[in-house]
DNA sequence: ATACAGGTCTTAA
DNA sequence: TTAAGACCTGTA
């Protein structure tokens, strides 16, 4: 058991920015975070975390994991002083974190992401997990299922995924999944791979696209520089930046920000600012 | 009922 | 190279 006092950090935040689909807060107010086979119980009160794994897990993985060894205060310190929508934003998501999740759970969560909102997205990869992935029992005793392998949807008819209620998204997985079970596209070479490599090596992938490529960057290969574009971003972009979003100002940690305008919109937190385009 | 969810692929000019 | 249509499915 591990217990740190951390700066912005918010488990209720991470949970509900739309990144880690596999969390979620238990009714005793603790929280359940499954990472590719990995399983950990983790509880926060003010800005007091425990983490219930063991000393090496927690430096070797964990810490990681929640880029504990970032300075967020930095990157919000760079905000443009004029820029109150944005100043808002990263104020009201001041919690959140990019993690550094499995890439393969990542390439898989986001391909079923497109078109779709994200209770359907949870329920999607609860269903995955539940019929392909491995049933195992975590160290605190809680049943979970394990993130499938590649190899587990590889052999399976284009349409197998329909039943777990993916829709058109079942062939994406399912084809990916052979390819890389081929080794068409190496995983551990991606690992190494600047931004833009990466995200070439992506684009490859049937079903991955501009949005869903960046996506994966940002939240497994922790590319801070991706900036995922899709319909919230585009609509926050042209009511807040006409002229575009100043990315030069921001290089290297924009997706940082299109996080806080995400999550930002996605709660409901700018829809006080969309009142003046009609009125003269 | 119709539109919309953290889009992408296919097809046609 | 760009632009319309199709696409599973649940919810408001």
């Amino acid at each position: 058991m591990i217990t740190r006092q951390l700066e912005h950090f918010s488990l209720a935040q991470i949970c509900e920015s739309g990144q880690c689909f596999r969390m979620r807060v238990r009714e005793d107010g603790a929280y359940q975070i499954l990472s590719g086979s990995r399983f950990l119980l983790a509880e926060q009160r003010g800005d007091e975390c425990t983490f219930y794994c063991d000393e090496e897990d927690f430096e070797a993985f964990w810490k990681q994991y929640f880029s504990l060894d970032e300075n967020y205060s930095y990157y919000i310190a760079q905000i443009h002083e004029k820029d109150i929508y944005l100043k808002r934003a990263a104020e009201f998501g001041t919690g959140i974190r990019i993690l550094r999740q499995d890439l393969w759970e990542m390439i898989v969560s986001f391909l079923i992401s497109q078109q779709n909102n994200i209770i359907r997205i949870r329920r999607c990869i609860e269903n995955i997990c539940r019929a392909y992935g491995e049933r195992r029992i975590s160290e605190t005793g809680e049943v979970y299922y394990a993130f499938p392998e590649p190899e587990a949807f590889a052999e399976l008819p284009e349409d197998a995924l329909m039943e777990c209620n993916l829709g058109y998204r079942s062939k994406y997985v399912v084809r990916t999944a052979s390819a890389v079970a081929k080794g068409q596209v190496r995983l551990e070479n991606l690992q190494q791979m600047t931004y833009e490599e990466a995200k070439a090596e992506l684009l490859k992938l049937y079903g991955v696209g501009e949005k869903v490529a960046d996506c994966i960057c940002l939240f497994a290969l922790h590319h801070l520089q991706a900036f995922p574009v899709d319909t919230h971003i585009r609509q926050a972009l042209s009511n807040h930046y006409r002229k575009g979003f100043p990315k030069k100002r921001y290089h290297g940690f924009e997706g940082i920000l299109q996080q806080y305008i995400f999550f930002y919109e996605l709660m409901g937190g700018g829809v006080d600012e969309v009142w003046d385009s009609g009125a003269g």
